[in-house]
DNA sequence: CATTTTTGTTAAGGTTAGGTTAAACGTACA
DNA sequence: TGTACGTTTAACCTAACCTTAACAAAAATG
């Protein structure tokens, strides 16, 4: 599981609902922004990394809608949820058009809410969209923990791996199936990419390769001038 | 021309309302697909390309959880639409999961089904997942993804494809059962026409035809001094 | 129907990227 | 000053990729 808990800007203009929907997110684990308004929520949303936003429609100063394409400029990907009174027809449409992933009507079950955050986290999260704080794995038989440096196959004891070599299996891990570019490693990992630098990762790949043996449902591929992949084979 | 229909495989097993719903959304300017039931709608979905997939989840033989978890296996990114006859938390869930864009409740507005369709493909749209960025296609009983250049029939194991390869049969499925310029190609690709480069593509094209055997409904004819068309044969 | 042009196909050749191992290098630290 | 560790560089080899050549077949041309 993850330990660090997911942020939420809450960006809702009444006082009471606010506080109240604020402490019900915290006591389910949440870390809880509240913005009284539209200004206020952009303030915030730019001084913070948020995994959801939670915007009321109706609000003084600055209506969700219009926060939510500021909030787009600035970020294409975080969640964004929008709060209304009433189901309007031209609101659901504005709203998905500002980006928004979904959608609540007020009064609306709490209970719903909480699902609804967590099936949005989870996707996001499959889709491998996040995150610069994902520091432990599972690929296949082996658990990496990315902050602790170790790499363990089932019960066996735990592989201590170097700076770069966990660094590139954790870049690996987050694109997990998909494509991991040359470039991205070489750039993120050896901030240069130049022959040698390429040549490096090369031997570090062929490193990675030695320790993954162990499991034969896991394999880094080669894309030829692209990049790799690390693929899970998920056997029936 | 690049204003055709966009595409839409309907899974509805109520026929009443499934062919009232086709009818609709056709009158809206939709290519519809109907099927009766989830093992169907699987087997349309993989004989074509579909820009959306609006599912029923109570069906028999194939639920549309089921369903849309297929679906996913084959193409990760094709939106994905829920309509369901009553507000159930576990099904919200259970569909975001199988990674739901969006749900409906039935009965429904069908206005309002119309503008999440036009949110949602917009959204992908403006996403960037334009022509340029498709990279998933169903060429018969052929999977090309064209990001992680392999080639997959049925459930054989995946061929990879080469840089050129996997461009050439990507530009030949944007242009399914329609010339693709061999100009277009020589252009895009080889960004050179002459003699050369010409002969080299139809090497090319030689390679592509070898991999497509597999499959007997599938295959690249030539325009005499014009290009190339991949062609699917849709039998029944 | 002979000739030219275009396409189909296979194979050889050259070039570059990647796989792997080992030695060299650098730095921290005993 | 040496040893331990992480990293880079070198070296060698294989695999992947692309082009070119060569010849055959098909289609257009006059």
């Amino acid at each position: 599981m993850e330990t660090a808990n997911k942020k939420i800007l809450l960006v809702e203009d009444d006082p009471n609902f606010g506080i109240v929907l604020k402490d019900y997110l915290t006591m389910n684990d949440f870390d809880v922004v509240l913005a009284k308004n539209g200004m206020e929520g952009f303030e915030k949303f730019k001084k913070d990394n948020f995994d959801v936003c939670i915007l009321d429609v109706m609000m003084p100063y600055k209506d969700g809608f219009t926060l939510a394409k500021e909030i787009r400029e600035k970020n294409e990907h975080v969640p964004i949820v929008f709060l209304t009174a009433k189901t309007m027809k031209e609101d659901v449409l504005k709203g998905y058009k500002a980006g928004a992933d979904d959608y609540l009507n007020k009064p609306f079950d709490s209970e719903v809410l909480l699902m609804k955050l967590k099936a949005i986290l989870q996707r996001k999260a499959s889709n491998g969209l996040a995150d610069s704080k994902k520091f432990e794995f599972t690929i296949g038989g082996f658990q990496l923990n990315s902050k602790l440096r170790f790499l363990k196959y089932k019960d066996e004891e735990a592989i201590k791996l170097s700076p770069k070599e966990n660094e590139l299996l954790r870049l690996l891990a987050l694109h997990e199936n998909d494509l991991m570019p040359r470039e991205l490693a070489l750039t993120k990992i050896w901030r240069d990419d130049n022959y040698f630098t390429s040549r490096s990762m090369d031997v570090y790949i062929a490193k990675l390769r030695k320790y993954l043996k162990k499991d034969e449902n896991v394999e880094i591929l080669n894309i030829h001038g692209e990049g790799f992949r690390l693929v899970v084979k998920t056997e029936e």
